[in-house]
RNA sequence: GUGGUUGUAGCUCAGUUGGUUAGAGCGCCUGAUUGUGGUUCAGGAGGUCGUCGGUUCGAGACCGAUCUUCCACCCCA
């Protein structure tokens, strides 16, 4: 046993049900994707190393994992960098490609590099795995399938009503009902920024500021203390510490925090307009919720924010996430166009649903029908009714062997396989069938259109 | 990347301050039952105690390293 194989952290295998549990929620997910009108691409597992790096921070390009060269790759290093055991440019010189760390990135050097044959606005889904060098924990795999839709070329606000209105749809149509959709603007963050006069610090004050439900107050304040953020600043904060109530409410509040502000006040403005929309559209099942607090992607957000918190009791992180990126094929060299997009975090939803227990019990496709193998003649004689009952739409099998009646009704009693069908000498002579119903052991003599009639 | 945690039969877990041959339940295999599974009864197989090294007369237990699990940071789906 010392020798039984492994797999690598963060990694996991799939049996034959969690592969049909995997495929419900990804089927569910890319029939509302088209029903709003997205198409599917793909993109390869690994990109160009400086495809890549640097674009979601120092501690993205940590998590990025690098593949080595082929070959004598040692024979083409920088001979000082390997002296100095400086891994960073070491691993440049080694290295020139890297498995693909989320969705975004790639698709914004799919649109540049196909930038001719676009027609935007261009609205395209991708269901692919993505690789982090992270640290597993529960819902943290080093392997794991993000789905996202993303619209580039078009700044309507209506997108972002539009994308509110698919994570509704998504999560209503997986029966995963009371999920709150959260929703921020980066214009806000930089002008409560700019209000207490830390535009220079906007990230380090964002993070704090993330991690409010978490720490609390205090802790928070003290983080910001610590940045360098001047204490008249933090006390302007205040009355954002106890933002509560309805989204207009907070609305309300947010309006005179940010008076002096103009980003802000676009921001704000952004926040109503998607919010009447909402209200009059509706939402199935799905709550949509203001919160100031909310920072994440900040390395190429530029409007709204997005993250979906699964239902209250659910020990979770985001199930779901996404915003609005101005210019995000700017990196690659294609300058104003907008991009808005969100993704569903499949191995999450997954845990989540299992928690819940609302997979339904049909998304197994299990085999209806085995026929017992008396022997040769006999399985020929099966073989000739299992062919029509397939023609019929039946999942059903012949066991292969001529084993001991016990193994195979054990067989058949182990995979829940619902019916079984003995035909032997007996039956072939009649042209019958004995059907048994496994769960009742019921046993009856029935011809071949009786048989399909009775397990349909 | 930092700090902590976990690993004993296919699965879930016992195993005393270090002391003969490491246990249980479930599962598995065989038979009771040669054309009948699920229940019952009888019997059986299965462990380099995560791996490597160290301390000791003696290690599943103690020490170190490493891998793995889970958790808290960091960050994030």
């Amino acid at each position: 046993m010392a020798q039984k194989p492994g797999i690598p952290k963060g990694t996991r295998d799939f049996n034959p049900e969690q592969v049909a549990k995997r495929n419900y929620i990804f089927n569910t997910i890319r029939k509302r994707f088209e029903t709003f009108g997205f198409q599917p691409i793909e993109t390869p597992s690994f990109e160009n190393s400086e495809t890549l790096m640097g674009k979601y921070g120092d501690e993205g390009d940590r998590l990025i994992f690098k593949i080595l060269n082929s070959g004598d790759y040692l024979s083409k290093v920088n001979e000082s960098a390997y002296k100095e055991k400086d891994s960073n440019t070491l691993t440049s010189s080694i290295s020139e490609k890297a498995l693909r760390y989320d969705l975004t990135v790639p698709f914004a050097r799919y649109v540049v590099q196909h930038q001719n044959e676009i027609e935007f606005p261009f609205k395209r889904y991708q269901i692919q795995p993505v690789w982090r060098a992270d640290r597993p924990q529960k819902g943290r795999f080093r392997e794991f399938y993000q789905c996202d839709a993303d619209v580039v070329g078009s700044d309507s606000l209506w997108q972002e009503v539009e994308f509110i209105q698919l994570y509704d749809s998504v999560f209503s149509s997986l029966k995963l009902e009371g999920v709150t959709i959260k929703i921020n603007n980066r214009k806000i963050l930089s002008g409560i920024a700019e209000v207490i006069g830390a535009s220079d610090k906007l990230i380090d004050f964002t993070v704090a500021l993330d991690k409010l439900d978490k720490i609390g107050e205090e802790k928070v304040k003290e983080e910001m203390r610590s940045k360098g953020i001047l204490e008249e600043g933090i006390n302007k904060l205040q009355p954002l510490f106890t933002l509560s109530g309805s989204f207009e409410s907070q609305i309300e509040s947010l309006k005179s925090i940010l008076s002096s502000s103009e980003e802000g006040i676009k921001g704000i403005e952004e926040l109503a307009f998607i919010n009447e929309a909402i209200s009059q559209l509706g939402l199935e099942t799905a709550t949509l919720q203001l919160d100031v607090t909310l920072a994440r992607g900040l390395n190429y957000y530029t409007g709204a924010i997005f993250e979906v918190a699964a239902p209250k009791g659910v020990q979770m992180g985001s199930i779901g996430g996404g915003g609005r990126y101005d210019d995000l094929t700017g990196i690659f060299g294609l300058k104003n166009v907008s991009g808005v997009g969100i993704s569903f975090g499949l191995d999450r939803i997954y845990l989540v649903l299992e928690e819940l227990n609302l997979f339904p019990n049909t998304v197994t496709k299990n085999v209806e029908v085995l026929f017992i193998n008396f022997g040769e003649q006999e399985a020929l004689f099966s073989l000739k009714a299992i062919k029509l009952l397939r023609s019929e739409g039946i999942n059903a099998e012949l066991y292969p062997d001529t084993a001991k009646m016990k193994k195979q009704m054990n067989h058949a009693n182990k995979r829940a396989i619902p019916f079984v069908v003995l035909v032997g000498e007996q039956e072939m002579t009649s042209d019958t069938y004995t059907l048994k119903n496994m769960t009742s052991g019921e046993q009856t003599k029935v011809s071949l259109i009786e048989l399909i009639e009775a397990i349909r």
